[in-house]
DNA sequence: GCCGTTTTCGGCCCGACTGTTTTCAGTCG
């Protein structure tokens, strides 16, 4: 698809004409660039069936940008952009990624020293040749020091899970300080992202500076990049940045809205807010000079029109829309989740026994939980065979009569081979509760064989639920290449479930997989795959993810009381 | 360079903070 090209040219025109210091061409040419990345069609379709009129049609693309475009798609290049690289030949991306370094610096450090990519700068930076120059100083030159040290460690995004219990450990520390009388997150943590860059904390304050001196001497925090009255910005040992606001009471709502975004979410509230006359802000919705809503969210999406939208939810992805109608779907709650189908016992290798597996869900609120073992053909995990996984129903019967009130259910997570057979007997599998099978091997099959390899599962009527659907790890693995369409058309005439998979490096299926499989009418279930008793909580990022899905109670499974949900699996 | 029931010109987000200056430019979100 072109469409990631020729958006990532036009982010980096943009950021050439800031050199320029030319007015807002820049910010024309970023928009059309985050449309680009954002639209479904292949823009290479769009003008192929359309020509030039059609790319036009494409929000912040208009003459000017579609004959870029055409030129792109015809030549694969634009001149325009070959010849501004020429004019200032240097890898701007590259620079500007480090933090404190624009594109107007990146200009003077070009025209100064003749620093053309990264490694030229660490070069100047650590020679000590930028102070001196007109705008650097010590302090900037260790900044880009340290800041080009901290590109060279990460990747600059951290998964969800991985820093969601250091944010939690933060809020608290700070609710418990007397001088906070209102905390959230806000950014992409409140929408639950799978990954994050920074996270936001908003509050209200009326003694901020007391405020500001705990949060930057927080346990953990290893340089203050910036201390203020209104604004505060950390980084903790993990490697994460922390933004912390102070914002007066009667702004908490429309600053909430302002910092929770998504930026694309925020660009069309606003565009409607002014449609209607208004004007929407961090500090409220204004009619003329008059404030008329701001103290809480609730009250400045109604000034707008608008039924509160569920962060998750605020992506621009035509919840908007749906809110100005007020028929947004009641997606699922935090709380709705009876029962977890996908854990590990002591059996295959997991760290808890059934029992304790089963006393944790318990404790939760849950009324039964899965335990879906692996089985033989993964022997890494010590998977059971035919005979141990008979052995391991006699001993959940036996837990089984010893509970009341609630039941654990055997399953197991069984594995489909390459040819799409199942490693574990029909008999067998037949006496189970239910049944998960998975893809756990080959991952690099053609697409065509891999979607009937999965399929082929599918139609194995003992099959109740396929597991991570995708197979991607986030930051580590691509998903492996099948036909969702056809996998979900294949699990809507078997009445096979898709999984939501809660563990924070996979959440497969992700968010914009669940959508579709909504959307088809395909049921999913949320399940945790923990291999341990703690990680039981981990459903919460499962849960998160189905909401950015849209996801309703009613497509989700193990939202039902045990007798109903029962009726979901076939044998 | 885009956009438009405020429509073909004049807006386009702008405030906070740092590090540099000696009143402000650059960057960030």
């Amino acid at each position: 698809m072109k469409n990631q090209e020729i958006s990532k040219i036009f982010y980096e025109i943009a950021e050439y004409l800031k050199t320029e210091r030319i007015a807002f061409r820049p910010y024309a040419y970023s928009k059309a660039a985050l449309s680009l990345e954002t639209i479904e069609e292949d823009v290479s379709d769009v003008y192929r069936k359309g020509g030039l009129k059609a790319l036009e049609e494409i929000p912040g693309i208009g003459k000017n940008l579609a004959l870029k475009i055409e030129e792109y798609l015809k030549h694969g290049k634009i001149k325009y952009y070959d010849d501004l690289k020429k004019k200032l030949p240097i890898k701007l991306d590259e620079i500007t990624r480090v933090e404190g370094m624009g594109p107007k610096k990146a200009k003077i450090l070009y025209e100064k020293l003749k620093v053309k990519n990264l490694k030229d700068l660490e070069k100047a930076a650590k020679a000590k040749k930028l102070r001196g120059l007109r705008g650097f100083g010590e302090k900037t030159e260790k900044n880009i020091i340290e800041g080009i040290a901290f590109l060279k460690r990460d990747k600059g995004r951290f998964l969800l899970g991985e820093i969601m219990p250091d944010v939690k450990k933060i809020i608290s520390s700070l609710k418990r300080l007397k001088e906070v009388d209102r905390i959230s997150t806000a950014g992409s943590v409140r929408r639950m992202k799978e990954t994050i860059g920074d996270v936001d904390i908003l509050i209200v304050s009326k003694n901020p500076s007391k405020v500001m001196d705990f949060f930057v001497s927080l346990e953990g925090v290893v340089k203050i990049w910036s201390k203020g009255t209104t604004r505060s910005s950390i980084r903790m040992r993990k490697g994460f940045d922390v933004d912390l606001r102070v914002v007066p009471e009667k702004s908490y709502g429309s600053a909430l809205q302002y910092f929770t975004g998504s930026k694309e979410h925020n660009i069309f509230t606003r565009r409607t807010a002014m449609d209607k006359g208004l004007k929407l802000n961090e500090y409220g919705v204004f009619k003329g000079s008059k404030m008329i809503a701001g103290k809480t969210e609730e009250e400045v999406y109604k000034a707008i029109g608008m039924a509160w939208i569920p962060p998750e939810m605020r992506e621009n992805e035509g919840e908007i829309e749906l809110a100005l109608k007020n028929s947004l779907p009641d997606i699922i709650g935090y709380n709705d989740i009876k029962g977890d189908l996908h854990t590990h016992s002591d059996w295959d290798g997991g760290a808890n026994s059934i029992k304790e597996m089963a006393e944790t869900a318990r404790s939760m609120g849950y009324d039964y939980i899965g335990i879906a073992d692996h089985t033989k053909f993964l022997k890494i995990e010590h998977g059971l065979d035919e005979k141990q996984l008979l052995r391991q129903r006699k001993e959940i019967e036996k837990l089984n009569a010893e509970l009341s009130g609630f039941r654990i259910l055997q399953g197991c997570e069984a594995n489909i081979l390459n040819d799409g057979l199942i490693d574990i007997k029909d008999e067998v599998l037949k006496k189970l509760d239910f049944v998960i099978a998975g893809v756990h091997s080959s991952f690099k099959m053609e697409k065509e064989k891999m979607t009937e390899r999965i399929i082929k599962a599918m139609r194995n009527p003992n099959i109740d639920i396929i597991s991570h659907p995708t197979g991607r790890l986030i930051q580590k693995r691509d998903e492996y290449l099948i036909d969702f369409d056809k996998i979900l058309k294949a699990a809507k005439e078997t009445g096979t479930i898709l999984e939501i998979n809660s563990y924070p490096e996979r959440l497969d299926l992700k968010d914009f997989y669940i959508r579709r499989a909504k959307e088809a009418g395909v049921k999913m279930v949320i399940n945790t795959d923990s291999h341990h008793k703690d990680q039981l909580k981990l459903i919460e990022y499962g849960i998160s993810q189905a909401r950015r899905g849209w996801a309703e109670k009613k497509d989700i499974i193990n939202t039902e009381p045990l007798n109903r949900l029962l009726k979901n699996f076939r044998y």
